[in-house]
DNA sequence: CCCCCTCCTGTACCCGCGGTACAGTTTCGA
DNA sequence: TCGAAACTGTACCGCGGGTACAGGAGGGGG
């Protein structure tokens, strides 16, 4: 029972860093089973064709990569009780622990899928979708939170915002990978860091740091509930 | 000579738009043939192999690529005399046209290239490389236009600023693509204008149409509001 | 008019790969 | 110790990429 949740870890590993590098139709199950050291009969049994395969794979990455931003803006918003710098934070430490990365990022499955359509059955292609209305809303609530307090300069819908986080990690990928710069994904992250700053921060010149404290106190001194 | 011509192009046209829905690795020559109703030694009399069609592939969809940004650009900065102004309008009528495509954007060969890396030899990896370059440099050089003019609000990198479009037209495409969402692409080149508007634009409130001739009006009349 | 070059077709073949079928073996916990 | 889980081994099928030629249509130039 556990030894056979290993093995299919150990497939499920070896075929990420495979796909992401070649896509699915250019990965093949010979070469999987000869980087794990299994047979052929073995890989059939944990996975009975490939499209099985790619669905076990998809899923496992949206379980990380979701894990990954609870993670990141769970921790961001413990050091920050603002949403919109709570959210600025958030953006930062992704883009630290992207630049960290050492060979850059690998890649994300959803676009290796989404390349891939045509090939893949319905589910597949329903849980993809998924994944990137689960983004959507995900940075769409912090970003309903932040707009609750801050009223944008300029009149944005929030969904397409939302969109524009899971646009520019997607594309920093593809141009971190295409120009074999590690680090484009994490500054892409940062531009982005600048535009919602821009978009949310009051327009005095200087930061929340001297704005705050003024709202809050003219706050208590109106008197809330 | 015509005629060899004619028939290269449509294996080209059948290939570009199988590719882009499953990839280099799951389009078969087979297919290709198939629908070209051409037969498979007739294909190799064109294309070697495999690799030999991938890159007259990726070079003639730069080429195309390239020849509809300069048509756009070109057609905003004909309009518009103001570098912003006029990168604005090429903005506006990008996201134009792509929301006018009737399936939605078929896809980046770029991308798809780029997730499909190890199978591929350096040059066409150089190739792609090159076309990423290509638009930072391109979109670098409109954005250095109008910082000579407008201090941007925020420091930023020009290059990751010219950087920022083409992820988010690569990433859009994801979205969109895997979303069957047509319009967020479209919607997602409109967020970026208004990015590059907020960030270049002087911080007063009304835009330039309100801003301009108050403007010229107080340089005329030597008096302030 | 014929020759040659371009642009193919037809046939035959090799091998890697996805996938099936199924029999047999190890391992390990109940 | 029994049985299920987790494999191995072997044999086989058909498709697809790719090679190797041989040959044919069609047209333009000498």
């Amino acid at each position: 029972m556990r030894k056979g949740e290993e093995t299919r870890t150990r497939i499920l590993d070896v075929a990420e860093a495979a796909v992401l590098q070649k896509g699915f139709g250019g990965t093949s199950i010979e070469e999987l089973i000869a980087e794990t050291g299994i047979t052929k009969s073995g890989f059939f049994y944990h996975f009975k064709d490939k499209n099985e395969l790619a669905k076990a794979l998809l899923n496992r990455y949206i379980e990380n990569d979701e894990r990954i931003y609870d993670e990141i803006f769970s921790r961001a918003r413990d050091l920050m009780d603002d949403p919109l710098q709570s959210f600025l934070l958030g953006l930062k430490l992704l883009s630290e622990l992207l630049s960290d990365l050492p060979n850059g990022h690998p890649g994300c499955l959803v676009a290796t899928v989404c390349y891939y359509e045509r090939l893949f059955d319905r589910e597949i292609q329903e849980t993809n979708r998924n994944a990137v209305l689960a983004w959507r809303r995900r940075f769409g609530r912090m970003l309903r939170e932040i707009m609750d307090v801050y009223p944008p300069r300029e009149p944005v819908d929030v969904d397409q915002l939302a969109d524009m986080v899971s646009s520019v990690l997607e594309g920093g990928i593809v141009l971190s990978k295409t120009l074999k710069e590690p680090n484009t994904l994490a500054e892409q992250v940062l531009m982005l860091r600048t535009f919602v700053r821009l978009l949310f921060q009051p327009a005095v010149e200087q930061p929340l740091a001297v704005v705050r404290p003024a709202q809050a106190f003219g706050a208590a001194g109106g008197g809330q509930p």
